[in-house]
DNA sequence: TTGTAAGCGTTATCAC
DNA sequence: GTGATAACGCTTACAA
C-alpha cells in the first residue's frame, strides 16, 4: 500500500504497455481516444503521480533553481525571494534557498552542493568578503545559468539585476544638503562590493556638485549591524569637528547611529539628520521613523527570475545587466519642519 | 566540453567498467587499492561529480525536504528555517522552502508539488484558515514523514514541535496583573488554531487565578498586522469601560495597538500596558521597546529537524510531541518604574 | 578483484 | 494506435 504507483502498474491493470500509458498521460496524438480515457481514469483511481526524479534524470533537468543569499532574516532578501518565487512558480520551478551567513567558505560549499544537485540555474547575491571568484567560474564552466542580484560582481558573461546605487547615494546625500546639513558623514559596509562602492561614489558626487569638501574622517567602514552604527557615532562625535548628518549604507547601521545619538541627547532631525538604505520595514515602525532608500526588492527578485528564464529559454549567451531605480523615502529622521 | 562527466567516461578512460568505478568512488572494500587510486585520480582530473538525480532515482530518495511556512519575511519563520537548515545540512539534506501566504489553496497546491517532487519529508507550519485536513492526509497516505511546528493541528500520527503557548499567555497576563492592570484585553488572531487558542486559555486562566472576571468585550479577533492592532484599539477605547492593558497574540498587532494608543495621547506604560507575542527583533528597536514572549524559533527549527531525522532513521511510527518553554521578555511597554 | 546485467520510472525511437 | 526496446547515470547482486 505504501509503494507509489508507476506507469507500469497502470499498464498491467489495463493490459497495455507502459509506453502507451506514457503517451496517454502526455497528450501524445498517436493514441486512441478510448485508451487515453481509460488510462486517465485508472491513473486517477490509482492515485498516480509522475516521479519527478525519473523525469529529471531523463531530461537532464531538475526544475530546481538555487537561490543563494547571505541570510534570509533581513526583510530585503526575504522580499527578493518572494519576487523570485512569484515569477518562477508558475513556470514549474521549485526554489531551493540557501544561506551563506556571509561566509565565503560556506558560499563555495553551497555552490558545490547545488551544482551536483543538478540544479537548473543559480540566482544569488554574493557575500561580503568574497574575494575569490573561483566558485563562480565553476558555475560558468558547467554552463549553469547564473544571475546575480543586488550584490554584484563585474564578471564576464554573468547577468545581474541591481538598483542604481549611485543615484540612491546621490539623492540621499543631496536631500541632506537641502536640509541644511554641511558636515555629512558616510557609513559604509564593504567598499569592495559594487553596491557599497557605488553608494559612496554617489555620496561623494553630491558633495562635489554642491562644492562641499570631502572629509575622509567622515567616511567610516562599519559592521552591518546596530552595533556598527553605534561605534561609528562614537568615533564621529569624538572628532574635533563632528558631523551634522549621517548617510548610512544600511538601515541597521543607521538605526544604531540613531540609538547612540539619542543616548547622547542629540536632537534628531533638528540638530542632526540621519538617512539609511534599504527601507526595511522597521524604519516605519520606529517612533522616530527613519528616512531610507527603497530598493524595491520584490521587483528585483521578479526581474532576476525573468532574466533567468530568458537566459534558459533562449539559451542566450549575452549577459543582461538590469539596473532598477532607487527611490528616496523621506521620514522624520531627516526632514526638518521648516522644509 | 559542456556535457558532464559520468562514471562511464572515467571507465572508458581507464579501460575498466562503470561498476568498478562506482565501487572505487563508494569505498567498496571489494576493489584493489591501485585501481581505486587511479579512479579517484582520473575522477578528479575529469571534474567528475555524481549525478544526484540518478542517485535519487536509484535510492528512491531525493535528500530534499520541504519546509512550508506562511511566509518567510517574518523573522520568526526565518529564524525557524535557520534552525532547520543548521541541523539538516550536515546530514546532506537540502531544504526547499515554500510560502503559503496564508492561503489554504496554495498550501494544498504546494504539498502536491512537493509530494511528486519525491521529497523525503515535510516540515511545516500550517496557514491560518486551513480548515480542511485533506491535504495532510495525502502526505500521511504516501508515508512521507511530516513534522508540524508552531502552528499545530491535532492530527493522529503527526509529530509536532511547539512552545508552551498556554504558559506564555498565562505568564504575560500575570505580569500585566502584577503591574496593577485589572481590565486586560486580549487580541487574538485565529482561535481555531491551537497556538492562538492556547494563548487565550492561558490569558483566561491567569485572570481566573487572580479573581478577575473575564469580559468577553475585551477579547477581540483581529487581522495579524499593525492595522489589526489599530482597529482593535479603536474598538476597545469606544467601550463604556475601556481596558487598561493589552495582551496581544502577535507582536505586529501589539505594535499597531501601541501606535494607535500613542496617537490617542495615552501614556504607556503609566496609563496603559502592552505586551506582544513572538519577540520579533523590532520589539527591541522601538524607542518604546516592547515586552513580548520569546518563542526561541531557532531552537524550534532545530528540534523539528531532529524529530524529522529520528522519524526517518528509526522509521518510527509514534508521533513525537515536543513542547518548548515560552520565555517572557519584559521591556518598557509594560514595566512601570515603581516595579 | 573485476565484469555483466538488471533495475530505479520515464520518454523516445523504432517497428508492426 | 500500440508494443518493444534503449536510454538517462548510478548501484548492486551475481558471475567469473
Amino acid at each position: 500500500m505504501s509503494r507509489k504507483t508507476t506507469i507500469y502498474d497502470i499498464a498491467r491493470e489495463l493490459n497495455i504497455t507502459a509506453a502507451t500509458v506514457s503517451r496517454a498521460l502526455n497528450n501524445n496524438p498517436r493514441i486512441s481516444e478510448s485508451t487515453r480515457k481509460r488510462v486517465l481514469e485508472t491513473a486517477a483511481a490509482m492515485n498516480y503521480e509522475p516521479n519527478k526524479l525519473a523525469l529529471a534524470l531523463k531530461h537532464g533537468k531538475s526544475y530546481n533553481v538555487g537561490v543563494v543569499v547571505p541570510n534570509i532574516d533581513r526583510n530585503f532578501f526575504a522580499a527578493i525571494i518572494r519576487g523570485i518565487e512569484d515569477e518562477l512558480y508558475p513556470h514549474g520551478y521549485q526554489v531551493i534557498i540557501c544561506q551563506t551567513h556571509e561566509e565565503e567558505t560556506r558560499e563555495a560549499e553551497i555552490i558545490g552542493t547545488l551544482l551536483n544537485a543538478q540544479i537548473d540555474g543559480i540566482l544569488m547575491s554574493i557575500s561580503t568578503g568574497t574575494a575569490d571568484a573561483a566558485h563562480f567560474q565553476a558555475i560558468l564552466n558547467k554552463n549553469v545559468p547564473l544571475v546575480l542580484f543586488d550584490r554584484n560582481l563585474s564578471l564576464e558573461g554573468v547577468s545581474s539585476v541591481t538598483i542604481d546605487d549611485f543615484a540612491g547615494g546621490y539623492d540621499a546625500t543631496s536631500h541632506l544638503i537641502k536640509q541644511g546639513c554641511r558636515r555629512i558623514a558616510h557609513l559604509t559596509v564593504d567598499p569592495s562590493l559594487d553596491i557599497y562602492h557605488n553608494r559612496m561614489e554617489g555620496y561623494k558626487q553630491a558633495l562635489r556638485d554642491n562644492r562641499i569638501e570631502i572629509n575622509e574622517a567622515y567616511i567610516i567602514t562599519s559592521v552591518n549591524s546596530t552595533e556598527g552604527g553605534q561605534d561609528a557615532v562614537n568615533q564621529l562625535m569624538a572628532l574635533p569637528e563632528p558631523p551634522d548628518a549621517i548617510h548610512a549604507s544600511s538601515d541597521y547601521i543607521a538605526l544604531g547611529a540613531i540609538q547612540r545619538l539619542h543616548q547622547l541627547g542629540i536632537k534628531i532631525p533638528d540638530e542632526f539628520c540621519v538617512i539609511g538604505f534599504s527601507n526595511e520595514p522597521f524604519t516605519r515602525f520606529m517612533e522616530l521613523s527613519m528616512s531610507s532608500v527603497d530598493q524595491s526588492p520584490v521587483e528585483m527578485g521578479r526581474t532576476a527570475a525573468r532574466v533567468f528564464l530568458d537566459q534558459l529559454e533562449n539559451n542566450t549567451q549575452e549577459a543582461a545587466k538590469v539596473v532598477l531605480p532607487a527611490k528616496l523615502c523621506l521620514r522624520k529622521s531627516s526632514v526638518r519642519k521648516s522644509d
